[in-house]
DNA sequence: TTGTAGTGCGCTCCCTGAGC
DNA sequence: GCTCAGGGAGCGCACTACAA
């Protein structure tokens, strides 16, 4: 018996039966990446596939050895069954280790090419050369393992090194398969239940969408009208496709398209999702969008500077218009140029380029009219009725509500209250009937809605 | 060696019929 | 009338066979 450690006196040796974990231990130091016939064994990060003598310590840690003759005996890689140690069993006997040693479809093939003996240098190695001649296809579990295991005894148990069960695929097949995240320029078929030339493929073609970037784009924009080009197209599968494409990465890319009318600009991400709004020179994204507006009561109080004869009246409020407009926009969308990019969370112009962003924001708010109020920009119309009736001892009930909202309001104003100057124009007379209204009751619509 | 058509397998959906 | 299981159809996927 040899020391195997040049350093301390080594920890009195084990006995290892059957069932407990030998002391050393050969082990893949890191992952493969997808195998495929004739191509070269690699780690997920394109490095030499290493291999090291480990020693198993008492807090379930492991060492490399460095030191003695393990750290430099000759290693050799083999092909193992995908079934072996399925129960994921700490160790296994040799026998039942070579019992899975899988050999070519022929008995005289080489399943595995390469220079498959490695000898140890300071505990460790690398798998330079390998490549499997025949895809994992054949067998029961259509998976190998690689192990490991020494060329000589060595006179110490040491437990052969396994990997993660894996497939090997044809060559050829890796020019088809689907990429996880696909790329916005990637082909449909790269996702999850479109064959390439398949029917959902071709519905696809037919319709000018060729790439995930294109479909992700029909999505956001008419998810309804995107499925019809499907036939006979199950949820789950509808759900796969669109969970697998919008994993993709989308940048940091903008458009914008500006309707002018409005002094709005809509800013659209490499697949069209609204990102944001610039209300003149100020930006907002999404999520801060539909906030209501603290500054909204002051506008709604000068909603009363605008009146004249009639006691029906707009106020213009930025809440369903992003999305008419957006619409809109979308309908418009010609020769997208994506000349913007998100820094720090704001768009910035890449070079000077300005949309052709036809607006049809006319049609929508030709019946309405619309009022200026400075740099937060109308959005969508409330059209806020207000009714009375006289009551009994000067009071007059108002009936104030906003179309649209199921909610209405009913304010009791005691003219009595207010026998003064206020009362004299009919302006003023409105500011007064609005106040509680807008104080109280709006926000509380608004919440409801 | 490479491209393509064909094949088998597995998954999902939908229809149908039996059982309650 | 409702529920559930079984079978067929359609499709994607991976692989094989074969021809150029």
């Amino acid at each position: 018996f040899r020391q195997f450690s040049a350093a301390a006196a080594a920890p009195p040796r084990l006995l290892v039966g059957q069932s407990q974990r030998p002391r050393y231990q050969l082990m893949f130091l890191n992952d493969l990446k997808p195998v495929y016939t004739m191509m070269k064994l690699e780690a997920k990060d394109g490095s030499a596939l290493k291999v090291a003598m480990v020693e198993n310590l008492e807090n379930d840690q492991t060492n490399v050895v460095r030191f003695g003759h393990l750290s430099s005996v000759r290693v050799e890689v083999v092909v193992l069954h995908g079934n072996f140690n399925a129960k994921k069993e700490e160790c296994w006997t040799p026998e039942e280790f070579n019992k899975h040693i899988v050999w070519g479809r022929e008995k005289s093939a080489k399943l595995l090419n390469g220079d498959l003996t490695l000898k140890l240098s300071g505990g460790e190695a690398f798998l330079g050369s390998a490549n499997f001649t025949d895809n994992s296809s054949f067998t029961s579990t259509k998976k190998f393992r690689l192990g490991l295991r020494l060329v000589n005894d060595s006179g110490e148990r040491v437990l052969e090194g396994i990997t993660e069960p894996f497939r090997v695929k044809e060559r050829r097949v890796e020019g088809f398969e689907k990429h996880y995240p696909p790329k916005l320029g990637d082909e449909v078929w790269r996702l999850e239940k479109i064959g390439r030339k398949g029917a959902y493929h071709q519905a696809l073609s037919d319709s000018g969408i060729d790439t995930v970037q294109k479909l992700l784009q029909s999505y956001v924009k008419n998810e309804e009208k995107l499925l019809k080009t499907f036939p006979k197209m199950s949820p789950a599968a509808w759900k796969a496709i669109i969970g697998h494409a919008m994993t993709c990465e989308v940048g940091d890319t903008l458009y914008l398209h500006e309707i002018k009318e409005t002094d709005m600009q809509f800013f659209f991400d490499a697949i069209l999702q609204l990102v944001g709004v610039k209300f003149g020179d100020r930006y907002k994204p999404l999520d801060k969008i539909h906030q209501p507006e603290k500054v909204l009561y002051p506008h709604l109080l000068q909603i009363a500077d605008f009146l004249t004869n009639a006691l029906t009246f707009n106020v213009l409020y930025s809440q369903n218009l992003v999305e008419t407009l957006k619409q809109k926009a979308y309908e418009n969308m010609k020769d997208i140029q994506y000349d913007h990019v998100m820094i720090n969370n704001r768009p910035v112009r890449v070079h000077k380029f300005h949309a052709k962003g036809a607006s049809g924001l006319s049609n929508i708010l030709q019946n309405q009219q619309i009022l200026n109020y400075g740099t937060i920009l109308p959005v969508h119309s409330l059209t806020v009725i207000i009714t009375y009736e006289r009551q009994p001892l000067m009071s007059i009930r108002w009936q104030v509500s906003i179309v649209g909202f199921k909610e209405t309001s009913c304010l009791v104003k005691d003219l009595n209250q207010r026998r003064d100057s206020v009362l004299s124009s009919k302006q003023l007379m409105l500011q007064w009937i609005c106040q509680d209204f807008c104080r109280v009751r709006l926000p509380m619509m608004l919440a409801i809605k």
